[in-house]
DNA sequence: TAGATTGTTAATCGATTAACAATC
DNA sequence: TAGATTGTTAATCGATTAACAATC
């Protein structure tokens, strides 16, 4: 029996870090470093360089004791392991404000991925041209998502059509869903999601600010 | 000696998971219920049953054994907790695409957020009216915060400016800040930020959809 | 060699799950 | 009372930190 040879086992948090670190690793090519340590890097990135070296540990032996880090080849040992090799393709779905808003968003192709096709039911949206693309109707969907080949299926519409769209994007065959709407998705277990909900993010900040008053600068005197 | 009457200690995993549970009751309520179980919102909210009572103990005895919890007053009490209860105001910095599409949410006004100001450095886009509020330059930030009691800022500007935006919004006294630019923000531990990175997340899902391929209906015949 | 810095181990900390006594 | 469901305890699991031996 062949043994399957076993996927390194990376866990969550460090790949929720992952991003952060290939981001700040731009920065310090960008600024002309070809070498960083744990200490720079962490520092940059917002985390502990112990935590740092930890979770690199993870992805393999990319350092050298006593030197540091080679910033271009981690920086391409990264994006590799987090599947940046090849660049990922997306379809937005829901091309309201927040839908066109990430269709002309410059970040998402500067880290590597490539807006394929824009979705919506609306007729008087469908057959309109944002950020270079034609919008196509929630039919064309899966064909759409076939012929591009995208892995990931963005969702922008309101809650209540959520779960009907995370339907269509599985059966369609994307392997990632990242959804804005405030609703919970239920998916099969070899798709992932990941939800932003930008009201919850207040909500979250409300509870720390509620009832502490900040000294201000200029005020009391 | 008066004690401090410690402030309940909430976990911030848990804080992390009320405003779901809030969402979740004000679903149950349009629906009707007036009653519900650990069981039904737990699973509504996509989380485990005993770690939906576990949450909800660090608040405080709001169910009744052998019956459940008062959908009303559950939602009054998290909403409470989360210092909603006086409807939070905002200011978002940073009018391109993102900050209009923040601006015309109307999600974060249902969720208990008044947005107050809109702020931009651009000569073209200061002075616009946008979702009904001028665009003020950066420099009325201070004043704006001030004047209309804001507590929370948005930060939708590029990478660059973060910073020194985080940097002017502490100094005007909000006391958290959630921002949509990929950078750390350095700001005082009284100041609570958050960071919503849309392509970080991106790379994430692609790291879990990387390799894989999936089945697809109609796939492989 | 001496100094620097990684990769790894062990200790700590926090979060989740499972089980059940309390009690409606 | 009998059945249901909470609130809490103890066990498990995962993540972070601190310390240091390995090694450049």
């Amino acid at each position: 029996m062949t043994p399957v040879r076993a996927r390194p086992q990376v866990p969550p948090a460090t790949v929720a870090r992952l991003p952060a670190y290939l981001r700040t690793l731009d920065v310090l090519a960008a600024e002309g470093h070809l070498l960083t340590s744990s200490e720079e890097l962490a520092t940059r990135a917002g985390v502990q360089p112990a935590l740092l070296r930890k979770d690199l540990s993870f992805l393999g032996t990319y350092g050298r004791r006593g030197v540091g880090y080679d910033v271009p080849h981690l920086r391409e040992q990264i994006g590799r392991v987090l599947g940046m090799a090849v660049p990922q393709r997306l379809v937005v779905v829901g091309v309201g404000n927040l839908g066109r808003a990430l269709a002309g968003y410059a970040g998402i192709a500067q880290r590597g991925f490539t807006l394929v096709g824009l979705v919506d039911v609306a007729p008087d949206v469908v057959g309109t041209v944002v950020a270079g693309l034609p919008v196509r109707p929630l039919e064309a969907l899966a064909e759409l998502v076939a012929v591009q080949g995208a892995t990931i299926g963005v969702i922008t519409t309101p809650p209540s059509a959520a779960q009907h769209v995370a339907d269509l994007l599985v059966a369609a065959g994307v392997t990632g869903i990242l959804t804005f709407a405030p609703a919970v998705l239920h998916v099969p277990d070899d798709v992932d999601v990941r939800s932003v909900d930008v009201a919850s993010e207040l909500q979250i900040l409300a509870f720390h600010g509620h009832g502490r008053r900040r000294a201000v600068d200029g005020e009391g005197a």
